[in-house]
RNA sequence: GGGCGCUUAGCUCAGCUGGGAGAGCACCUGCCUUACAAGCAGGGGGUCACAGGUUCGAGCCCUGUAGCGCCCACCA
C-alpha cells in the first residue's frame, strides 16, 4: 500500500486511471433522483469530422466545471455528450476520401455512398469523444447521442412534418444562397460577406429607338444575360424621358425596358441599374414587383448557360473577361473603376455564392421567432454576459425565411413524397405505401437533406425522447445552462430556442453562458490555414489536464476572448506541483516512520487554536466567495479565490504555523493540528475539484477518512456563519504582520533568516492581548529565541533595529548586525509612505460634502484610519529622531 | 450604414453593485530554511486611451473623441 504521494508531481501517472475509475463506478452517470433537484447541460455536440481543438477544450472546461460544482451541490446533474452528423463538412471529407481511391460521388449513387459515409463515421466519429475523456469530461456516456442516431432523427421527422402540418414549412422559388463547389443551397448565415477590390464596368444599353440609351454599372458582368429590365429611380430627372421606353442589351440585341422603381440610387454609379431577377437579392425583389420574367444564365456549377450564347460553358468568370473583352471591342465600355466590392463566400468552402432561383424548403421564421423574443425579452433565458441578448434580439427581429433543404446525401433525407403521376406532395414520417390522392404507387422521396443544424437545433429535447413525453424529458427539460462560443449564436442558440418553445412548449435552457475564442499568442484566431493551432493532447501531454483546466478556467471572463500563453501553462501547473507539495507534506505528517496512522483529533470538539480557527475562517471565506461567484458565472474569478487561499494562506502561513507544533512535545496538540490539517485541505479539495479534477482526486484518496469514497461525488463545502472567528483571526493577523516586521529588518541588517534573534513587541493598551496572544507564531516563524511582549518603554533594548505596525512596535537587538542607515531609510520611507496616507484621509475628512453626504460607516472607517495612522506617524518620526541623534 | 467590445505595471490580463490601483510572467536583491528552486523572503514599476460631465468621492456611471477588434446589413 502506497503510504504517499509520488515524490514529483506526474499528472500522467494518475489522470487516465482516475478517469477510469469514475466512468467505471458511475461517477458522471446522471439519475432521476425525485428527492433532487436536476441541473442538467447539453454538450454542443462536436462535428464528427473534427479533433479536439482549443475551443472545445475551453467549452468543456467550462461545463464540466459546472457541472462537477453542482454535483458537489447536491444536484441530479446530467451532461449530455453527442456529436454532430456535420452534413456538408462530413460529405466534403467523405468526398474527398473517394476521389482519393479514385471513386466519384455519383458514380457510386447515394445509397453506397451513404454505406462510405457511415464507415467513416465508424472510424472517425469516435475521435473527440475519446479525447474529451483526456480532458476529464464528466459527461454520462451512457446517453450519448448523435444527431443522425434513431432517436434524434425521428424527431427531426416528427418536427418537420409538424411545422409542415402548421404551415411553418413550405417549398417553394426563392432567389438563394448558392455554392458552386458544394452544389447546395446555403442559408443566409452561412454566407459571409466582406468587401474585396473589384471593378464597376460602366456600359451604355443603346435605345431601341436608335437614341443613346442608358449608360449602367455592374461589378457582374456575366449577369448581364439574365437582365430583363434597366432600373432608374421615379424622382430622377435625368432619365424621366426613358421610363417606358425599351433599351437594347449590347451584343445580345435583346431588347428591355426601362422602368421606374424606388430601389435605384441616384447617386450611385448613374443612378441606373440593371435588373437580374435571377441573380441579385435586389433585382430579385424589383423583378418581382414588376412582373419581370426570371431566367438565370448560370448553371449550379458555376458555368454560364445557353442563355450566355457563345459563353455557353464557360465558368463564370472566364465568361465575365471574354465577354467585357468582346463589350469593349464593340465600343459598347463606356468606363471602368476601381471600387471595394462586397462578396459573400460560402462559410465551409470560401467559393464565392452566386444569388440563384431555386426550388427549395424553407421555415416560415416570423411566427416562431415571436415566443423566441418574448422569452429573452421577459428573462425566462438569460444570457452570460447580458450583452449578448442584444444581438440576438436584433437578429431575430429581423429574421427572414431559413432556407433547410441541401442538395446533400449525408444527413437528414427530407420527410417529403412526391407523386409522380398526380403531382400530390406528401410529408410524413414514414413513407406512405401510396399516393392518398390518386392511389398509385409511384412515389418518390426528395431527393434533398436537411440542413445540418436543422437536427443541432432540436438538440436539447431529441436527446431526451422527444416526441415522446419521456421521463428524462419531463425530468431533465428545460436544461439549465447552454454553454458555448459566440461565433454560434445564430447558428445555433437562436434555433434551438424556437424549436424548443414550439415543439417542448418550453424554453431549452435558462442561462446561455457565452464564451470567447482561444487565440494565439499573438492575439490570432488559431487557424488551420495559419498553422496556428494549438492541440489541447500536447498541452495536456506536457503540463497535464488539470493544468490546462486551470488554465483555461480561471484565465477567462465571460464573453472575451483570451490568449493562450504557454508562461499561463506553467504558472498553472506550478500552481499543481505547489497544492502536490503541500499535500504531500500533510499526508508524511499523519503517520509515523513506518507508515501507521497517527491520532486525529475530533475538528469539532477539539481545542482549538487560534491559528486553527483563523485558517478554518479563511476557508470558510474562500467557500462564500467562491460559491457567489460560480452563481454569477465568474469561473475565473472563483478559480483565482481559490487558488490565493491555498497558496497564500494555507501553504504560505498555516502549514509553517503547524509545523512548530508538528515537531513540537504536545501530543494533544499534534492531533488537534494534525485534524485542521487534514480537514481544511480537504475543503480546499473538494473547492479546486471543479477545476482540477485529477489532482484534487488523487490527494483526497491518500487522506484519512475518505476510503472508498471519490471527491467527484463528495460535498460542496458550504459558508458557515459559525466559523467565521473573528477574535481569533484578528490576533492571528497581527502577529504575521509583526513577522513580516522582523522580516524586513533582517533583510536591512543582512541577518539571515536562519539567524536566531530576540525581540521586544512594546504593544499600545488595547493591543497588548492581541499581540500577546501570538507570541507563538512570532517566535515560531520569525525564528526568536527571546520574545518579550510589554507595554513598558523602560524596556526597549538600547541598541536595536526597530519596526512599526498598528498598534505596535518591534524591535530587534542585533549586536554587531545593527544598521542605522539601513532603518534610517527603510523608516523614512515608511514615514513618507504615512505622511501620504494622513494626508488623503485627512482631506476627506476635512471635506465637509463628505462628512455630510458620505454613509456614517464609511466616515467612520476614514476616522479609524485617520487615528491608526497618525498614531504610527508619531511612533516612526520619534524613533526616527532617535536613529538621528546616534547616527551624530 | 447600424450594433457591440476593448484601451489598466515591460508583456498577458483581473478588477462584482462607485469609497485607499491587483495577479501571473518578466526585471532587481537575498536565500538549496528537512513539502515544494515547478520553491522561499523582499523590491522597483501604472496622470487606469483622451476630453468633458454627474458625485462628498470615478478605473468603475453619463456624453463626446481617437485607436484596435468583432458582429449585422440586399447597395449597382
Amino acid at each position: 500500500m502506497k503510504k504517499n504521494l509520488e515524490k514529483t508531481y506526474d499528472p500522467k501517472s494518475f489522470e487516465k486511471r482516475l478517469y477510469k475509475e469514475w466512468e467505471e463506478n458511475g461517477c458522471f452517470r446522471a439519475y432521476r433522483d425525485p428527492d433532487k433537484k436536476p441541473f442538467t447541460i447539453v454538450m454542443p455536440p462536436p462535428n464528427i469530422t473534427g479533433q479536439l481543438h482549443m475551443g472545445h477544450a475551453l467549452d468543456h472546461t467550462i461545463q464540466d466545471i459546472l457541472i462537477r460544482w453542482k454535483r458537489m451541490q447536491g444536484y441530479s446533474t446530467l451532461w449530455l455528450p453527442g456529436s454532430d452528423h456535420a452534413s456538408i463538412a462530413t460529405e466534403v471529407k467523405v468526398v474527398n476520401k473517394l476521389k482519393e481511391e479514385g471513386i466519384d460521388k455519383d458514380d457510386i449513387g447515394r445509397e453506397e455512398f451513404l454505406k462510405h459515409a457511415w464507415a467513416w463515421k465508424e472510424e472517425y466519429g469516435g475521435r473527440i469523444t475519446r479525447q474529451c475523456r483526456e480532458l476529464g469530461d464528466s459527461c454520462d456516456w451512457d446517453r450519448e447521442r448523435f444527431t443522425m442516431d434513431e432517436q434524434c432523427s425521428k424527431a427531426v421527422k416528427a418536427f418537420f412534418v409538424r411545422l409542415y402540418e402548421k404551415g411553418l414549412i413550405y417549398k417553394g422559388d426563392r432567389l438563394i444562397n448558392w455554392c458552386p463547389d458544394c452544389g447546395s443551397v446555403l442559408s443566409d448565415i452561412e454566407v459571409e460577406h466582406e468587401e474585396e477590390t473589384g471593378s464597376y464596368w460602366y456600359f451604355r444599353y443603346p435605345g431601341a429607338d436608335g437614341g443613346e440609351g442608358i449608360v449602367i454599372a455592374t461589378s457582374r458582368p456575366e449577369t448581364i444575360f439574365g437582365d430583363e429590365a434597366i432600373a432608374v429611380h421615379p424622382s430622377d430627372e435625368r432619365y424621366k424621358d426613358m421610363v417606358g421606353k425599351n433599351v437594347i442589351i449590347p451584343l445580345l440585341n435583346k431588347e428591355i425596358p426601362v422602368i421606374a422603381d424606388e430601389y435605384p440610387d441616384p447617386e450611385k454609379g448613374t443612378g441606373a441599374v440593371k435588373i437580374t431577377p435571377a441573380h441579385d437579392m435586389n433585382d430579385f425583389e424589383v423583378g418581382q414587383r414588376h412582373d419581370l420574367p426570371m431566367p438565370s444564365c448560370i448553371n449550379p456549377d458555376g458555368t454560364m448557360n445557353e442563355l450566355a450564347g457563345k459563353y455557353e460553358g464557360m465558368d463564370r468568370y472566364e465568361c465575365r473577361k471574354a465577354f467585357v473583352a468582346d463589350l469593349e471591342a464593340a465600343g459598347y465600355l463606356v468606363k471602368i473603376e476601381e471600387m471595394q466590392i462586397p462578396a459573400g463566400r460560402c462559410y465551409r468552402c470560401g467559393t464565392v455564392v452566386e444569388p440563384m432561383l431555386s426550388d427549395q424548403w424553407f421555415v416560415k421564421m416570423k411566427p416562431l421567432a415571436e415566443p423566441a423574443i418574448e422569452v429573452v425579452k421577459n428573462g425566462t433565458t438569460k444570457f452570460v454576459p447580458e450583452r449578448f441578448s442584444k444581438t440576438y434580439m436584433h437578429w431575430m427581429e429581423n429574421i427572414r425565411d431559413w432556407c433547410i433543404s441541401r442538395q446533400l446525401w449525408w444527413g437528414h433525407r427530407i420527410p417529403a413524397y412526391y407523386c409522380d403521376e398526380c403531382g400530390e406532395t406528401i410529408v410524413a414520417e414514414e413513407a406512405p405505401e401510396k399516393c392518398p390522392k390518386c392511389g398509385c404507387t409511384h412515389l418518390r422521396q426528395d431527393e434533398d437533406v436537411l440542413d445540418t443544424w436543422f437536427s443541432s437545433a432540436l438538440w436539447t429535447f431529441s436527446t431526451m425522447g422527444w416526441p415522446e413525453k419521456t421521463p428524462d424529458l419531463e425530468y431533465f427539460h428545460p436544461t439549465n445552462v447552454l454553454v458555448t462560443g459566440y461565433d454560434i449564436i445564430f447558428f445555433w442558440i437562436a434555433r434551438m430556442i424556437f424549436t424548443s418553445l414550439e415543439a417542448v412548449g418550453e424554453e431549452p435552457f435558462e442561462y446561455v453562458y457565452v464564451h470567447g475564442l482561444v487565440r494565439d499568442a499573438q492575439g490570432r484566431k488559431m487557424s488551420k490555414s495559419l498553422g496556428n493551432g494549438i492541440d489541447p493532447l500536447d498541452i495536456i501531454d506536457q503540463y497535464g489536464a488539470d493544468a490546462l483546466r486551470f488554465m483555461l478556467g480561471t484565465g477567462i471572463s465571460p464573453g472575451n476572448d483570451m490568449r493562450f500563453l504557454d508562461e499561463r501553462m506553467v504558472a498553472a501547473r506550478n500552481f499543481a506541483n505547489k497544492l502536490w507539495n503541500a499535500s504531500r507534506f500533510v499526508i508524511m505528517n499523519l503517520q509515523d516512520d513506518e507508515g501507521n496512522l497517527l491520532p486525529l483529533a475530533d475538528i469539532e470538539t477539539a481545542a482549538l487554536k487560534d491559528e486553527d480557527k483563523w485558517i478554518i475562517a479563511r476557508v470558510n471565506e474562500c467557500a462564500r466567495q467562491a460559491t457567489d461567484d460560480m452563481d454569477r458565472f465568474e469561473l475565473g474569478i472563483a478559480g483565482t479565490k481559490i487558488h490565493d487561499t491555498i497558496w497564500n494562506e494555507y501553504c504560505d502561513w498555516y502549514i509553517e504555523f503547524a509545523k512548530g507544533r508538528l515537531y513540537g512535545d504536545d501530543e494533544e496538540d499534534k492531533k488537534v493540528a494534525r485534524a485542521v490539517l487534514v480537514e481544511t485541505l480537504k475543503d480546499l479539495l473538494r473547492l479546486l475539484h471543479p477545476f482540477m479534477p485529477f489532482i484534487t482526486e488523487e490527494i483526497w484518496q491518500f487522506l484519512p477518512g475518505n476510503e472508498g469514497t471519490y471527491l467527484i461525488s463528495d460535498r460542496w463545502p458550504e459558508f458557515d456563519e459559525a466559523k467565521t472567528y473573528e477574535a481569533e483571526s484578528a490576533v492571528v493577523e497581527k502577529a504575521m504582520e509583526i513577522i513580516k516586521a522582523v522580516r524586513d529588518i533582517r533583510v536591512e541588517a543582512e541577518a539571515s533568516p536562519g539567524k536566531k534573534l530576540t525581540a521586544v513587541v512594546l504593544a499600545d493598551e488595547d493591543m497588548k492581548e492581541t499581540v500577546g496572544g501570538g507570541t507563538r507564531y512570532i517566535m515560531d516563524i520569525g525564528n526568536i529565541t527571546d520574545l518579550k511582549v510589554t507595554t513598558d518603554k523602560a524596556d526597549i533594548p538600547a541598541e536595536s533595529m526597530s519596526g512599526v505596525v498598528p498598534g505596535a512596535e518591534i524591535y530587534v537587538p542585533l549586536d554587531e548586525l545593527v544598521d542605522f542607515e539601513a532603518e534610517l531609510e527603510r523608516l523614512t520611507k515608511e514615514k513618507k509612505r504615512l505622511e501620504g496616507e494622513v494626508k488623503r484621509v485627512k482631506g476627506m475628512l476635512s471635506n465637509e460634502g463628505f462628512v455630510k453626504k458620505a454613509p456614517a460607516a464609511k466616515v467612520q472607517e476614514e476616522r479609524d484610519k485617520m487615528a491608526k495612522y497618525e498614531d504610527m506617524l508619531a511612533k516612526v518620526t520619534d524613533r526616527l529622531a532617535v536613529i538621528e541623534n546616534k547616527l551624530k
